[in-house]
DNA sequence: AATACGGGGTA
DNA sequence: TACCCAGTATT
């Protein structure tokens, strides 16, 4: 597995010898303390730190121990996630905030094998929790180490293949510091993602390239391959802002297990057909549309999305509207007539469509960033 | 074993 | 534009 000629331990020495001589870019994990560090680790699962830095600093001060996100409202705290992506881990980390602080008495469960049960905690998560917080001697592999030891010991395709990811999980297991498993274990993470990046990884500064195969060959723009990439699907999706005399607009709760699950927007059709129809109805009412086009891409699907605004009379109205052009019945409520949360979730077998004062928009409810887009380009003032 | 799930940064 | 990111849950 590893070359004898060069023993693993001192590469481990050199790798945290170096850690401890550079600036920590995470001081929140210092004190160890598993609520913020699981939070923290959520928040930067596929988010750069830059990223993922102020939303932990905004939860850490609303929410300062487990108790106090488990009695929070899903919505406030899917609004406090607004904008960052991968809703799913908003709503698994409230879900698992009240299951650890009602069941477990606010804590959490000192082993990997038990974190690993929590939602929202997978592979990686449990392994970096049980090491950082108590010093289990469990290896992680995330991107930056599935690289950092892809070049070390010229395993070439780890991304796709299964055969070589497990021999870099070996590998990690074997270099692991056991009697310092969360250091070791930040450290090489750090290494990843400071020295051994990507692209134009600093060899000449590393401190264990005289260990590293892929330095030794000049190969490491070689390793690892890239990962096989998916071919991004295209989706119109068409949303509708009517605006009432009164004042107010839609808005709905999307619970399907699609794109921002948990999140608000405004209601839309996905067929063509079906905002044909609608146009030519309105257009028959001389009632004017105004039509705004974005094109958001995410790592997995293109939207192209038409954002249609028009002037109606009430949500009676737009019912008939709807009706007429997709062939279903909606039931719109008013806004203010859903006090909670649970109101809101057990009205939603009906109807998830309510009508809302513009204003109230920005406050309560998440948003999608391609909503927030498209809000930035034409805000609604009231008329 | 694949696929879905966001969004932003970088070269 | 293409690729990557301190991955997990679902199918």
């Amino acid at each position: 597995m590893s070359d004898p000629a060069k023993p693993v331990h001192s590469l481990s020495e050199s790798l945290l010898r170096w850690y401890g001589e550079h600036k920590r870019p995470l001081p929140w994990r210092k004190n160890k303390d598993p609520y913020k560090v699981w939070l923290s680790e959520i928040i930067l699962q596929q988010t750069r730190i830059d990223q993922g830095r102020p939303y932990f600093e905004r939860f850490a001060a609303k929410y300062p121990d487990v108790h106090s996100l488990a009695n929070a409202d899903e919505v406030e705290v899917l609004n406090l996630w607004q904008g960052l992506g991968y809703y799913s881990r908003a709503r698994n980390l409230h879900h698992t905030a009240k299951f650890v602080s009602g069941k477990l008495g606010g804590n959490f469960p000192h082993t990997q094998k038990d974190l690993r049960k929590l939602k929202g905690i997978g592979e990686y998560t449990s392994a970096a929790i049980a090491s950082i917080c108590f010093s289990e001697a469990v290896p992680v592999v995330d991107g930056n180490v599935m690289r950092v030891i892809s070049r070390i010991y010229l395993i070439p395709d780890a991304l796709n293949d299964t055969a070589q990811k497990a021999k870099i999980y070996k590998h990690a297991v074997n270099l692991l510091d056991r009697s310092n498993p969360g250091d070791f274990n930040q450290a090489i993470m750090e290494l990843g993602s400071l020295i051994c990046k990507p692209f134009k990884p600093e060899c000449e500064i590393c401190p264990v390239s005289s260990f590293c195969g892929a330095y030794k060959h000049q190969k490491t723009t070689e390793y690892p391959k890239p990962k096989i990439k998916l071919v991004k699907k295209e989706r119109s999706l068409f949303f509708l802002i009517p605006v009432f005399n009164n004042g107010c607009s839609l808005l709905t709760r999307r619970n399907t297990s699609d794109i921002w699950k948990g999140l608000y927007t405004f209601p839309l059709l996905d067929k063509e057909k079906h905002k044909e129809r609608l146009q030519r109805k309105l257009a028959e009412k001389a009632c004017p549309i105004e039509t705004i086009s974005i094109k958001h891409i995410l790592s997995h699907q293109i939207i192209l999305a038409d954002f249609l605004r028009f002037q109606i009379k009430d949500r009676g109205e737009f019912c008939d509207l709807w009706n007429y052009a997709t062939g279903e019945m909606v039931n719109i409520v008013k806004e203010d007539a859903i006090s909670s949360t649970k109101d809101l979730l057990s009205m939603e077998e009906k109807s998830n469509i309510f009508e809302i004062e513009f204003d109230e928009l920005f406050l309560k409810y998440p948003l999608p960033r391609l909503i927030s887009k498209y809000l930035e380009k034409r805000p609604l003032e009231k008329i």
